[in-house]
RNA sequence: GUGGGCGUAGCUCAGCCUGGUUAGAGCGUCAGGUUGUGGCCCUGAAGGCCGGGGGUUCAAGUCCCCUCGCUCACC
């Protein structure tokens, strides 16, 4: 395990701007990770990367194993090398996939029927930090249990549980000097619970901690709290991490209470199928009063796209089904969004973080 | 020319045989939704002189006659 240091550099209130190290480099928080489950972000390459601003990005465990195989990423040099990606990569566990997909779950681990062919897949936790290992990102998250909101208190109890005992397991069986392993809150929307489990993950002493299970059927007002009552009781020098969570208010309301990174799928699910992110809010793309306005997606957006073609250029894309339609919102977005996490780190150091978070929850909220 | 088939939403078609609320579907269009990703999916809306005319009937997209258009086969 590499032991992530993660500098403080500035606050405003519970908010930080800070400074993350893993074996192969550090990033800036607050920090926005573009997924790329199968090992792309989709539409994009690794050219492009770089080009919008990610530091890191994100590969699934559950996916990548399947196809095209632990074994073989590993062996084209992991993650980051064989996607031509020379930043960094962090992979989930395939803990969401516990929710997504409802395989059975005991006491032991999780059993999954493929999406490719059916065929049985068995994960355990150990299982998940060797597969993980052979992936070889820079930062791999351990298996957790995800269950939909709202769910019964057992239900919720139970993979509170499950979660605390994979981490203890997880973390004894993860060897990889030069692999920052984090791990999981857990705990519905109470407050609770979320103080229980980060409590319990942090004494475990892990490099750094996502907040998982958010975002999955509650409202924000329900997830506000659970997430300030964890925030509150993980240490300070570690980076926290809200696993799967992406529109602009939350962001800026996680970062409040002192989140550091954070990873969703919105910003380039939005972008293939027509919505464009931008600083008067969202804008849906294939609406015919984009056929002849030939400003760009965000006049206040610094991204490639925005500096080259119109709405009305992209909407003529969506309406003939390009391709390059989704791609070039994908891009969009994910710039947009890493614009924002830059944004929040500079009012942070400068001290108008509150009149920022203002601003965007005017638009967002 | 003769015989058959087809004309219903922007497109592809159900419904006609056996007449009966306000004529439906898929796609497209328009407007929303989308949160640790299978290029989807979900919700709502607009949009019809049922090719035209005449007839039968209490009632016609539906039955009868005429007509126009498209199409196929045969001369």
């Amino acid at each position: 395990m590499f032991p992530v240091e993660f500098d403080v550099e500035a606050t405003s209130g519970r908010a930080r701007a800070g400074r993350a190290l893993t074996a192969r480099g550090d990033y800036e928080t607050p920090c926005f990770m573009p997924v790329g489950t199968r090992g792309a972000i989709r539409y994009l390459s690794a050219d492009d990367y770089h080009a919008v601003g990610a530091r890191i990005v994100l590969g699934n465990t559950y996916h990548l194993m399947l196809r095209p195989g632990a074994e073989l990423v590993g062996e084209m040099g992991g993650l980051g090398r064989f996607s031509g990606w020379d930043g960094l990569t962090l992979t989930d566990s395939g803990g969401f996939q516990v929710f997504s997909l409802g395989p059975k779950i005991d006491d032991d681990g999780v059993t999954f029927k493929s999406t490719y062919d059916g065929d049985l897949v068995r994960f355990t936790p150990e299982r998940a930090v060797d597969v993980q290992q052979m992936i070889g990102a820079d930062i791999q998250m351990v298996l957790d249990v995800c269950p939909a909101l709202p769910s019964p208190p057992e239900v919720i109890d139970l993979a509170l549980r499950r979660t605390g005992e994979w981490a203890q397991r997880a973390r004894a069986h993860h060897s990889r000097t030069d692999q920052s392993l984090f791990g999981i809150v857990q705990g519905g929307i109470s407050p609770e619970l979320r103080e229980r489990s980060a409590i319990h993950t942090s004494e475990l002493d892990f490099d750094g901690y996502g907040i998982g299970g958010l975002s999955v059927g509650e409202t924000r007002d329900e997830m506000i709290p659970a997430l300030s009552a964890a925030t509150a009781h993980l240490p300070v020098n570690r980076p926290r991490y809200l696993m799967g969570v992406g529109d602009p208010a939350s962001l800026v309301e996680a970062v409040a209470l002192g989140v550091d990174q954070f990873d969703c799928v919105m910003q380039t699910r939005l972008g293939r199928h027509g919505t464009a992110l931008t600083s008067t809010g969202k804008v849906h793309m294939k609406n015919v009063r984009h056929a002849r306005d030939d400003s760009p997606l965000d006049a206040a957006c610094a991204c490639a796209v925005c500096a080259r073609h119109s709405r009305a250029y992209i909407r003529h894309l969506f309406q003939t089904g390009e391709p390059t339609a989704a791609r070039l919102l994908s891009y969009h977005n994910v710039a947009w969004t890493i614009a924002l996490m830059g944004a929040m780190r500079a009012a942070i150091k400068d001290g108008t973080f509150p009149a920022f978070r203002a601003s965007v929850l005017g638009v967002w909220a």
